[in-house]
This record gives structure tokens, sequence and C-alpha cells, in this order.
DNA sequence: GCCAACGTTGGC
DNA sequence: GCCAACGTTGGC
């Protein structure tokens, strides 16, 4: 079991959009980083959805529901979507400011390494930012 | 295989 | 909207 971090713009695909469809097709990765972890997830690992730019914050909790395949995006044969589905929302957003004054998620990819867009994230990180994100 | 140019991401 | 960081591309 592991557990990663993913980014999405809420302008082009948003954690309501995953609720809305109850699931979403991971696509359109073009970075060899981001797809070598794509490819190293596991069915049912646990996946914090973070919403950049005009959110900055983590919204929710999803589980990997299809192992890597194709990109159905394009025909190069490089790249992999992954299926995840939404598990519960976070009662309060975690932000990156808040993520960014907390000691214990330092180095976070996400702050270190800010365009990467799938990262894995340790399971004490994991649980700070869920405790951080509850009611 | 190196490196400069370029494009994109994402925080501010 | 700007700009820094950084990944990718392409010329040599």
């Amino acid at each position: 079991m592991q557990y990663w971090l993913v980014k999405t713009e809420p302008e082009a695909f948003s954690w309501q959009d995953m609720v809305a469809q109850k699931r979403a097709v991971w696509d359109g990765v073009r970075n060899y980083t981001a797809r070598n972890n794509l490819k190293a997830m596991a069915l049912n690992d646990i996946v914090l959805i973070y919403h950049s730019v005009t959110d900055k914050c983590v919204v929710g909790l999803g589980r990997v529901d299809a192992l890597a395949y194709q990109d159905p995006t394009t025909d190069d044969e490089r790249w992999v979507a992954v299926d995840i589905v939404p598990v519960t929302e976070l009662p309060k957003p975690v932000t990156l400011a808040q993520i960014k004054a907390e000691p214990a998620l330092a180095d976070l990819p996400l702050i270190k390494q800010s365009r990467l867009s799938v990262m894995p994230i340790s399971e004490d990180a994991f649980k700070l930012i869920v405790e951080m994100g509850k009611g």
C-alpha cells in the first residue's frame, strides 16, 4: 500500500468533476517522472487530490481503480493513464500555505519540486494531511 | 552526448 | 499577468 498526491487544475478537471463522474481517467501526463509514478501505482493505493493554481489546496482522497494503461489521449506508447475513484472529501481543504508551514511536510515534492504532478508521499505525511483536513 | 533555446507549469 | 524553475527538444 502506497500513498500518492496528484495535482489537477480545477479549471480543467476538479474534484467536483471527479465526484460527479464517480471516476477520473488520470490522463494527459507528459512528464517522465510523473509517468513513472503512475506506472508504480497499485490497485487501491490512496491518492490525495490537490487543486493547483486557483485553489492551491488538497481537497479530497481517491483510490486507484485501474493500473496504468495506454493514455487514451495519445497514440504515443510512452504515456499512460490510471483510473482514480473518489473516496472522501476533506472536511477542510488543506492549503499549500498550511503545508508549507508544517515542518514535517517541508520536504514534500509538492513544495520542493513544484512542477511535478504525480508524486509519492510517505504514510506519515499522508496521515498528517488527513488530520489537518479534519473538520 | 552536450547544451542552448524554448515551452509549460504553477506560485505569487 | 509576471516570472522563476525546470523539463523537453533539437542543433551541433
